[in-house]
DNA sequence: TTCCTAAATGATACACTATCTCATATGTCA
DNA sequence: TGACATATGAGATAGTGTATCATTTAGGAA
């Protein structure tokens, strides 16, 4: 762990404490345990998954837990919700990972990542005018990875 | 029904046709069906909400068949699915629906929609060159919207 | 510290979406 | 028409996420 990481789990720490002090919420040990698996992990991931860590890693948190903890950081901004259209709620916290897109296989839902180009700050000007403050985007791509492609010979 | 809107079907059913006679599939019975309904719908729908409407009209369709079908339907080129982020799988259908993009309240969730620009196939070349084949892709934004921006005073 | 109260939690059941299995039906083509 | 591959339906099943509610716990008051 490089001591960036570390400094920037700290504010991500106090940024949710902030939070929850703010909206007149305890700092439970659940929601103390949640923060640190979602700090743990790498890239994005789903709801579904960290609770299974948290299950198997005999954590003292339930799985209903698990899932309100993770709506309160979505709300806390410590992590941000990935639009991906298929049916598990993805996840990835905001800190540490550069800007990226997702092409996803709609047959066996593998991920392609990419990095952002510039091209996609056409549409600022739009939003922009509409008085809409931009957090961030996502670019997503959806088809047939080749591997499903050479399978179902496409 | 618009002379316009009912030619259009026609060239999807073409294109859906096109499409299964190039893949070796059949023209079935329950493709016919499930087609003819997705042209019946208006904005976005769920396959859940096909499905179900499907067995409340007591069509001869099953709903593992409708699910089937949206994925043809997929792949054909006649719908393209929606990346909302929340647990159901959207659709919309591609034909009298101009490409568009959504961006979102992280507050109150609401959407604004803009239309597609074509800067958006910079990331096509990169895609392809791993052998995606892209049938779509959507692009979005997060933020606050100016409502919330004034209701928060940020 | 101890007590009090509201918030948080866990166990469990539940709702819902989507998919799998496999026996049967159906369309294509010879 | 007969043969064969594809498509389908019924039902079971997997998987994700939520509701309920009795119990526990955090955090402030005394
Ligand atoms: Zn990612
Ligand atoms: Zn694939
Ligand atoms: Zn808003
Ligand atoms: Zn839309």
């Amino acid at each position: 762990m490089s001591k960036v990481n570390t400094q920037m789990i700290d504010e991500e720490r106090a940024k949710f404490l902030r939070y929850l002090t703010k909206a007149g919420r305890r700092v439970s040990h659940g929601r103390e345990i949640v923060f640190d698996q979602v700090m743990r992990a790498h890239g994005h991931f789903t709801a579904e998954e960290l609770a299974r860590g948290c299950l198997e890693k005999k954590l003292k948190v339930s799985r209903p837990t698990v899932y309100r903890v993770l709506y309160d950081l979505l709300e806390a901004g410590v992590i941000r919700e990935t639009a991906f259209g298929d049916k598990h709620r993805h996840f990835e916290h905001v800190y540490d990972e550069k800007p990226h897109h997702h092409a996803q296989c709609i047959r066996c839902h593998r991920f392609i990542e990419f990095p952002d180009r510039k091209e996609d700050e056409v549409y600022h000007p739009y939003l922009e005018k509409q008085g809409f403050k931009i957090l961030g985007h996502e670019m997503h791509f959806y088809g047939v990875c080749r591997k499903c492609q050479d399978k179902e010979g496409l």
